[in-house]
RNA sequence: GCCGGAGUAGCUCAGUGGUAGAGCAAUUCACUCGUAAUGAAUAGGCCAGGGGUUCGACUCCCCUCUCCGGCUCCA
């Protein structure tokens, strides 16, 4: 086998398989080396910018692997500002990646891009795309890049700050050419624009320069690129797939929740049916705890504002808070943003002995924080909601085998309901923090050697902690690989020092103990929410609020249908009847559009026998003449919850 | 909060200055039906709210609210 080398300049250089990047080089010049930005094998490409894989072999790539997609869309990247700046004289560019799924480019432009730019912008691609412009790559000083982007001033900000340490003088900073258009770029890039297969411009918005909401704000256009149209086409198609699973959408249509205008941005209303989802998750909740050795209490929604003075939330987290309601001369209230102060005030209630630790309370708690307009999302961004908040107190000897134990506690929950892959963060202390800096670097260690132990796959999140302390943020992948961040377990010795806490040492002396925050599924309603979406609403039949529909036939039906709900509920199953007029084809489809897990029908012959007709969720077949007593068992056992 | 888009019947959507329409859902009647849509009729709207322009506004302009897509932020 041999490769072929292809050049900007058309050459072509045929090469034996296996020999390295620097070989070819050499054996083509060094200048061409350097210019030869990839070259192709059939249809593989390879990228001379980094031509040497672990073996010392060529490293040829394709499109498919993750590289190869990362190199087509940034190419796309490019292509997508080339149209730009050709359509909108006077607009710059500023940064442009390659993300997951695709890639995205921010312009400065006079006016906001509209749906009919973003046709025009597409086409304009498809144009440069036929060109089949070859991509070069060159080196020039620091100087002469910014005199090459004497326009575009976030260009000149991003090469007044390329670290050119690591490179030969003159050469501080890489540029790829195509046609007339230049970009500021490390590469790699495909051959030419004409190796895209398929790229769709997706949408616009608004992103801040640099992340920074204080900096310009500019138009970001966001697009998808894969390998072949097909994959392009699948990729829209499973866009769609996700849209019908979103949470919002579900909720209305199985009639758990709604968020009436009346009430309020963020603020949500459940349903019965929803209302019996939450139940079920609740009652799950409380169960788990307590076999977890938590102990239950319950505190109010609003508290003073001196209490949030000593916590620390007036000053580090004000702003999420609802102001202070003020009556008459009375000093404020405030509505809890957590719930924690209300823990620590219990724990406050008497003197504690070390005997009694570690002590583990925890609540239902709802709490309400001020979300910014824009950022409330279903059941995601809430501006109200319940966490299932636990407060652990325990001696510096007991946080490994706590933290353990609510590391083990979260897996168990989230792998209950239905998740089996995990990946946390370690959020490490952030900019506004209190306490001491060794206590701080102390609680970080303690968490990423529980964390290491677990085997848990985890990425350390700098300067994502809260404000009292580090803690371990557990993500899982939904069902169509979205990762969504639920549990929390969180580290504090800042509280029990603001509260001054204390317990009696076997030494007879004051010590402060340790608290751990931890809350499993993070807010109730979020968890829902993903629940929801990672379910596609077809909930495990143990969590569905309805769990069996009875369809009668003809209504002469209904009195024994009546009587099979009656035993189906002693069994401790949810169950509805059908009673509407519909014909019985209506029934099963009101049914299965609403996913209930099984569905009974009931007619002449089965009143007659003693049975029912029994069909299963996702199973198009149905079963008749089912005896009731067998119906119950197989039911039964379907919604049986995991175990404790 | 910022940038864009949107808000018409319970839901999905038509309606480009001359006083509002469909399908589904609902209600009623007929049908009483064995596994994903029986037929007919009826009812249903302060066109998100407020202000303005106009002889006249769902339609044009301004403000507010709410939602959607992102940014920033987060459970």
């Amino acid at each position: 086998m041999s490769i072929d080398l292809e050049y900007p300049d058309g050459k072509v250089v045929e090469h034996p398989n296996g020999v390295s990047g620097l070989e070819i080089a050499e054996s083509i010049g060094p200048g061409l080396a350097r210019a030869a930005v990839a070259v192709r094998v059939d249809d593989e490409l390879l990228d001379l910018s980094r031509p040497i894989n672990r073996s010392g072999k060529l490293a040829v790539i394709t499109l498919a692997d993750p590289d190869g997609l990362h190199i087509l869309r940034h190419s796309c990247a490019h292509v997508l500002a080339q149209a730009v700046l050709d359509l909108y004289p006077g607009s710059t560019f500023a940064i442009g990646p390659a993300i997951e799924d695709g890639f995205y480019y921010d312009f400065k432009v006079k006016e906001p891009f509209t749906q009919e730019d973003l046709e025009a912008i597409q086409d304009r691609m498809e144009e440069i795309m036929a060109a089949d412009q070859l991509f070069t790559r060159e080196s020039v000083s620091t100087d002469e890049a910014l005199e090459i982007f004497i326009d575009h001033p976030f260009k000149r900000e991003i090469i007044a700050n390329v670290d050119t340490s690591e490179v030969s003088e003159g050469e501080d900073v890489t540029l790829y050419r195509n046609d007339g258009f230049v970009d500021l770029c490390r590469g790699p890039h495909l051959p030419s624009t004409g190796r895209i297969p398929a790229v769709k411009l997706l949408r616009t918005s608004g992103a801040y320069w640099r992340g920074d909401q204080e900096r310009d704000q500019l138009q970001r256009v966001y697009g998808t690129a894969w390998p072949s149209k097909k994959e392009l086409d699948d990729f829209l198609v499973r866009q769609e797939e996700a849209e019908k699973r979103d949470h919002r959408k579900l909720g209305a249509e199985l009639d758990l929740f709604s968020f009436p205008d009346e009430l309020g941005s963020g603020l949500a209303v459940w349903h019965p049916k929803g209302g019996m989802l939450r139940k079920v998750i609740e009652d799950r909740s409380r169960d788990i705890h307590e076999r977890y050795g938590f102990e239950f209490v319950y505190t109010p929604h609003l508290a003073k504002s001196d209490l949030w003075e000593t916590s620390g939330h007036l000053g580090y987290y004000a702003e999420n808070m609802y102001p202070s309601l003020d009556v008459d001369d009375e000093e404020g209230y405030i509505v809890k943003p957590m719930n924690c102060p209300g823990h620590i005030l219990i724990y406050k209630s008497r003197p504690r002995s070390y005997r009694e630790l570690p002590i583990r309370l925890s609540e239902l708690g709802a709490v309400y924080r001020y979300e910014k307009s824009g950022v409330v999302h279903g059941l995601l961004r809430a501006r109200g909601f319940t966490q299932d908040d636990s407060h652990t107190f325990c001696t510096e000897e007991q946080l490994d085998s706590e933290l353990r134990m609510h590391l083990d506690f979260v897996i168990t929950w989230l792998k209950d309901a239905g998740f089996s892959e995990f990946e946390a963060d370690l959020s490490t202390q952030p900019e506004k923090s209190v306490g001491e800096q060794s206590r701080w670097d102390f609680s970080e260690k303690i968490l990423a050697e529980v964390l290491e132990s677990s085997g848990i796959p985890y990425q350390v999140a700098e300067g994502e902690g809260a404000f009292y302390g580090p803690k371990i943020d557990m993500h899982v992948k939904d069902a169509i690989g979205r990762r969504w961040q639920l549990s929390t377990i969180q580290l504090d010795f800042t509280l029990p020092e603001r509260f001054e806490l204390e317990y009696t040492s076997a030494a007879n002396a004051a010590e402060q103990p340790y608290m751990i925050h931890c809350a499993k599924a993070g807010s109730l309603e979020r968890f829902m929410g993903v629940l929801i979406e990672h379910h596609a609403g077809a909930f495990p039949m143990w969590m569905a609020p309805v769990q069996v529909t009875i369809v009668p036939v003809a209504d002469r039906h209904i009195e024994y249908a009546g009587k099979v709900k009656a035993v189906l509920e002693d069994s401790g199953l949810r169950v509805e009847v059908d009673e509407s007029g519909d014909t019985v084809g209506d029934k099963i489809r009101t049914a299965i559009t609403q996913k209930h897990p099984a569905v009974i029908v009931v007619g002449d012959n089965d009143v007659d026998a003693g049975t029912v007709g029994l069909r299963l969720y996702g199973e198009d077949k149905d079963t008749r003449g089912v005896p009731v007593g067998e119906a119950i068992s197989r039911l039964t056992e379907m919604a049986e919850k995991p175990a404790l």
